[in-house]
DNA sequence: ACAAATGTGTAGTATATAGTACACATGACA
DNA sequence: TGTCATGTGTACTATATACTACACATTTGT
C-alpha cells in the first residue's frame, strides 16, 4: 500500500463519519491547495514535505513516524539524535536491524526504567 | 568544524606524505571535478552527496557515518533499516537520546551476544 | 431545481540539489 | 627556465522537490 492509498483510506474512512473530512477541507486544514491533495491521495505527485505530513497525521489521528516511514523519510528529529553521535548510533541500529520486535521493546523498556 | 574543513585538513594531512593526495588527483579517484571539490573543501558549495562522501571516507580512511553526519545527513542504509519498523525504532532511538555513550556501547554490545 | 461544495485536470513556479566545463594565475621541480 | 601539475574563479546545467493557481465537470443538500 502506497502513502497517497493509505492518506485515502483513512481520510474516506474519518469522512463517512464526518463530511469535514472532504480532500479540500484537511486540505485547507493542513493548508495545502485541494487539487495537491488530491493528486497526493493518487499518487499523482510524490508525496509532500514532513511538515506538511506531520499535519496530515495529526489531523487524521495517525502515527507521524509511521506516515514518514511510508513517504519514504524518517523524521528529521531522529535524524539529529544520530547525527550527534553517528558511530554508536550506526552500529547499535545496524545490530538492531535483525532483532525481534520483542527485543526492541524490552531494550526500550529497560532504558526507559533506567536498567543499564 | 565544518564538513570542507575537515576533509582539507585530512586530505592536507595525507598529502604531506603522498603527493597523490592533491585536489586534483583525490576528486579524479572520487569521480568529481576538481573545482567542485576545492569548493566543498572552502565550503563555497554544500558537501556533495551520500556516494560522493563514501568514495571521500574510503580515499581519506575515515568513517564514512562521521562524515555523512558532518554533511548534515543520515546514512540511506539506516534510514531504511528505521523505515521498515518504524514506530520501534522511533521510539527506541529517542529513549537512547539522553543515554551515555557506554549504555549505547552496552547494548549493541549485549545486542551481538544475543543476550536477550 | 439550483446553489454550494466536491474532486480533479492542466499549467506553471520557486528553490534546492548535485554537479560540469573551462580558463587562469601560481608553484614545484628537473 | 620551461613545463607540468596545482588550486580556484566564473559561468552554466540538469534534475528533483514542493508546491500554487485556476478552471471545470460532477455531486450533494435543501
Amino acid at each position: 500500500m502506497t502513502f497517497g492509498e493509505y492518506i485515502r483510506e483513512h481520510r474516506e474512512a474519518l469522512k463517512s463519519e464526518d463530511r469535514r473530512f472532504s480532500v479540500r477541507q484537511v486540505a485547507q486544514r493542513i493548508g495545502v491547495e485541494p487539487a495537491y491533495l488530491s493528486k497526493i491521495e493518487r499518487g499523482d505527485v510524490a508525496p509532500p514535505s514532513e511538515a506538511k505530513i506531520r499535519a496530515l497525521a495529526e489531523e487524521l489521528g495517525e502515527d507521524p513516524d509511521v506516515l514518514l516511514a511510508m513517504a519514504g523519510k524518517v523524521s528529521s528529529d531522529l535524524q539529529e539524535i544520530i547525527r550527534k553521535r553517528p558511530q554508536l548510533f550506526a552500529d547499535l541500529i545496524r545490530q538492531l536491524k535483525s532483532a525481534p520486535d520483542h527485543a526492541l521493546l524490552r531494550i526500550a523498556r529497560d532504558v526507559r526504567d533506567g536498567d543499564w
